[in-house]
Parts: C-alpha cells; structure tokens; sequence
DNA sequence: TCAAGATTTAGAATAATTCTAAAGGGTGGC
DNA sequence: GCCACCCTTTAGAATTATTCTAAATCTTGA
C-alpha cells in the first residue's frame, strides 16, 4: 500500500462507514474524477483509469461509479439522451449544459433549490438535480 | 384524411412553423403521450402507437419524438440511467422521481426556476430541467 | 488459518438509440 | 395534372451504453 493509501482520509471514511471495501479501484477511479472535471461518462473515465491501471475492467469502473455514488462522494448527471456524466463537486450546485459544443459547467445555486418547490403531502425529497440547457459564452460569440 | 386532421390546430400549427410536415405518425405518437401521462419511454411510446397502427417502426416513433421536441409540443425527461422518458405538459413544472416504485410525478413550479440561478457573463439559457429524486407518498408510508 | 462475503475480471447479454438504403408521399413549378 | 425534389417512413443492421454471469481473487473476522 503506498503512503496516500495507507491514511485514512474522507475517501476512505465515507466508504467505510457504509460498509464498502477500500480498493485501489475505487480510488483510481475517484481520482480520475477529481483529475480533470469536465464531467466525463463511464466510458471516459474507463479510458483515464486505464493509463495508470491497465488491467481495470469497464464493468469494474461501473461499480466503482456506482458505489463512490452510494457514499456520496461522487454525483451522477443526466443531460440529455446520451450516457450518464459524473461529477466530484459534492457542494449544491447545478449543471449548465451548452447544446452547441457539448460543454458541462457547472454554476452556483445561491437560492435552496427546494424554496422554490412545494410537494405534494407524504413527499420526501432526496436530492435536486437542476440542468439548464442553452449556449456558453463562447458558442454565443460564434453565432 | 378524419375530421380532426383536416382543421388545422395547436399540433398542425406548431409543426407548420418550423418546417415539419404533418404526418399521421406524428399525431399517433402525440396522441398516445396526451392519453395516458405516465411519462413512457420510447418503446413504450412505440408499442402503444403500434395498436392503432401496426406497422409504425421503432425509428420513425424517435424520429417523432424528436420532431415534437424541437417544435415544442413535448419535453423529454432524463431522469436516472435508464431510458429518456417523454412528457406533453409544456406548462412549467419539474418531475419528481420516486425511487422505490419508478413512477414519474408532475410537480408545479411556484417560483420562476431562473430566479436562482446566476450563470456566467455571457451565457443564455433556453430552458430549465429541474428533477427531484426521493420517494413518494405511497412508498413513504410502506417504510 | 479458514470460511464467508465482497470485489474484480473478461466477455456475453441486454437495452437504448442511431444509422442506412430503399420506398413512399406531398408540394410547388411548369 | 405531371414531375422533380425533398421530407418522411420502413425494416433491419449497427452502434452505444449498461448490466449480467461465472470464475478467480482479495479482505476480514472467527
């Protein structure tokens, strides 16, 4: 194990805490997220995960996506009919999507999103996910 | 050509301004989105148009879909890593997902979504897609 | 040290969506 | 009204995304 490994951080601790092992994968593949943040799919973050670890498997990364969910440390974005994104930044934001060039970025929310929403009586909320569609700054300028 | 086809209304209407034709597979496939608001993915879009007409493809009920979606007539909801889902209330409204039985509820809007929200200079958003995961009243009360 | 249970692996299987090429159909110009 | 053009539909193949399976491996607690 080598010395970034060996120390618990919140990495670890929240795997733990609901009964998920700590495997060098499931780091690799948090790692992989946090390295670049451009909300990549399962299959992209497969591909970065191989470089430094060439005997991962794509149905490992699927599990290990899943599970870094599960503990809350990683997000899952749905935008549109192609496949899911996933996204590290766990503070309350939302995901603008540019249907020019593709783009993810992420905006803040300074508003609660659930101020603005009354549900119906025996509800109980979960999570939000707000996606706004439209055109980046720079596909804008093109136009 | 039936009575209701031939005066033209919101569905022709709509179609006309942007250059689509009207075709009697766009109005099935609209038709059976008004009949039963149960937010259907597109095979199940597919084999309900299919009753009433049999020999519909799998392609033309995405092909119309995809029409309806660009002329405004209908939202396509994505909702978890499953199949898109497809909505005909344009009204503003988000969804909310129970997690424990699937279903898809409407959910009213009382405050403007775009309120907030800050985007960056230079960027224009065209529409907002607010989705709220957790569980329903039913299964709430199952636990 | 061992057993139990979690995890990984490769590859097959399934599901969702898009593509392709040929046929059909409507519309405007003549 | 006829023709050419272009949009649309069709069946089925192809592609993409995700899940499943069974065997091997690893971790942990008794």
């Amino acid at each position: 194990m080598s010395a970034a490994e060996k120390k618990p951080d919140i990495f670890n601790e929240r795997l733990n805490t609901l009964g998920f092992r700590f495997t060098p994968q499931r780091r690799r593949v948090y790692e992989v997220l946090l390295g670049k943040r451009d909300h990549p799919t399962a299959d992209e973050v497969f591909v970065r995960a191989k470089k430094q670890m060439p005997e991962i498997s794509h149905a490992t990364v699927y599990n290990c996506l899943d599970a870094l969910v599960e503990c809350g440390l990683v997000r899952q974005v749905q935008l549109d009919r192609g496949a899911t994104r996933f996204c590290p930044n766990m503070r309350e934001h939302c995901h603008f999507y540019c249907d020019d060039c593709d783009t993810v970025f992420d905006v803040g929310l300074p508003v609660k999103a659930q101020d603005g929403v009354a549900l119906p009586k025996g509800f109980r909320a979960k999570r939000f996910e707000i996606a706004i569609h439209g055109v980046c700054a720079d596909c804008a300028k093109k136009d």
